[in-house]
Order: structure tokens, then sequence, then C-alpha cells
DNA sequence: GTAATTTCTCAAGCATACTTTAAATCAAGT
DNA sequence: ACTTGATTTAAAGTATGCTTGAGAAATTAC
């Protein structure tokens, strides 16, 4: 690792971020792209990362693992205050506001679970009758959207 | 809609499976050439379906509703009987066997919801310590994964 | 001082799940 | 018969979230 603890003029490499957070130094970039992080640059043009930039990413990989999109993360980061590290209050906020929408995704899955366990019951895996199997239902997914969190296959019982 | 009543010489049209499901017929094409369907051809080449293939196209609709990627769909679909059209008991089995991966989902989900609670708690969302972040947890998403059924945002409380 | 490592940018590639387009053929209606 | 509509193929495009590769410049290590 370059030389993490003297922090060199300024800030982190994004050798160090990588190495911290685990993330491949492309994810970071990516990301940057993507408006998630805005590094300074030093003055050969290399990336310098502030502390406060761990978290953020950090809070990336949290929120990528709970399902949600980089347009959705970008939305989120986007009420963190501007122009001053955001504390512990901010980060409280923001995640409370995710717990919230993850509560209505479970609840949405638990809803579909018993429209299927209907189905199982009544046969009526048809189509236009089946509950499952409405318009609404599939109109409310909206692009490729965000990954699973759990990929994990079907497995027999 | 050509005939669909009529049925021509054998099976219906692609337009017919179209109308009836509600599915493009570039889907269904794709679905074929992900084999998840495969209709015989008259004597033209046009792709003729079986009425039972209705069915099977309305389980992947619902299963693609449910979250499952086209893989898991065809090795569920893989289980049926392949000489003779599945029946309601089959059909129950299987979708009993998403079912439950639905419920282990759903379990997932919930847990990951709690460490999110207590991160929110302890204001840990730091990385390294954090129990939301771990190689497990991240590990556990394979590829680009199944789509989520509802790509709502996030709304505030 | 020199070699090895890191970083830079930009473009292209990969996986998933499809849609779109083009050019041609087939079927149906009148 | 002729026109309109449906279907065919293969290839390319779209969106998301990245990774990989190439070639060059900067930095670090010895």
């Amino acid at each position: 690792m370059s030389q993490s603890s003297r922090l060199r003029q300024r800030g982190l490499s994004i050798g160090d971020i990588s190495a911290r957070t685990g993330l491949a130094p492309s994810a970071i970039r990516y990301y940057e792209d993507e408006g998630l992080v805005t590094p300074d640059r030093s003055d050969a043009g290399h990336r310098r990362y502030a502390r406060a930039d761990l978290r953020r990413l950090s809070f990336v990989m949290i929120s990528q693992g709970l399902g949600f999109s980089i347009a959705e993360i970008r939305d989120a980061l986007g009420t963190l205050p501007a122009h001053r590290a955001p504390n512990k209050r901010d980060w409280n906020r923001i995640s409370h506001r995710f717990g919230t929408a993850l509560d209505a995704r479970i609840a949405q899955m638990q809803a579909l679970r018993e429209k299927l366990d209907g189905c199982i019951g009544c046969g009526c895996l048809s189509l236009a009758t089946c509950a499952l199997y409405n318009r609404r239902d599939r109109a409310a997914r909206k692009g490729a959207g965000p990954r699973y969190l759990m990929g994990d296959g079907v497995e027999t019982d």
C-alpha cells in the first residue's frame, strides 16, 4: 500500500480507497462517473480522496447490497450536506430512509408470495385470471432495475 | 387476430400467443432462444404453439415478476414432464418450489433490514466493522442477476 | 538513477433481458 | 390477382453495473 498512513500532501489515492473499501479501482472510477464521489485531483491529475469518501463509498456498497440502484443511491447522497463532511446524524437520516424503502419492498414481496400461495392452492396458474399476473404488477418494474441481493438458486425443499 | 379460434392446421401462431399472454413477439422468440419454449414449425417455417405453451409462458411471466432469472426459470421448467402436457399437479409442485425460494429471499432481506437497523442505531456505517458490509453478503450476489419486482424509488417517510 | 508499481484516460467488452431494424417471405382478405 | 398484415432471420441497440485492455505519464522503491 502506497503510504496510506502519511496521507501524502492531500488525501488518499484510489489505491488506498480500494484497499480500504475492497472496491476495485475501476468500480470507484465508475462511481465517480456516476456522480457518487467527486475526489480532488493532485497536480499530476491523480485522484485524491478525503476520509469522508470512505464512508460515502461504504454507504454505496451497503446500499447496493440492499438492492438499490446507482440512481437511487445518487439521489440519496444528494441529500447530504454539500459543504461539510456528513455527520452521524446525516448518515442515520439517509439510512433510515433506505430502511423504509426496504420495508416497502419486503412487504411487496410478501404480498406476491401470498398471491403465489393463492395460485398454488387454486391451480389458476393460467394467466388472465391469475392475481400474480396483471399489468399493474408488471408495469411496476421499471428499466433493468437494481440487482437482487441474493442470487441464490431455487433450492429443493 | 389471425384465426385463433380455428387453430389453423396445427397450433397457435406467435401473434396468437402474443395476444393471449401480452408478451411481445420479440420476447417470445427470445424465450425460445433461451430454451423456455420450443414450438413446432409450420411448413413455411412459422412457429406453431400448443395450448400448453400458454401456461408455460405465463409461468415464465409470473416467475419473472417474482424476480427469478431466465436461467432459474429454465431449470424449473426442466423438471416438468417432457412427453406429456404438464398437469395441475406438476405446476403446483414447481410453483411451490419457487414459493420456498421466495420465502428464503424475503427472510434474507429481513435479515439485512435488521442489520441496517443495527447500523442506524450504532452509527457504525463505517465499513470493516459494519455487519451489513462483508464479503459473504456481497459474494452472494452472482452476475447481473434477476431484476427487482418493484423498482419503486425511495420514498420519504 | 532506474526499475517496478500505480495511476491516468478512453474505448470496448460482458451479462441479463429484451427491443428495434432491415430485408425477405408467407398468409389473408377482397 | 393483388395488397395488406404477419412472420422470419440475423444483427445491432438499450439499460445497468462494472471489468478489461492499451498506451502513456507519474510515483515509489531500491
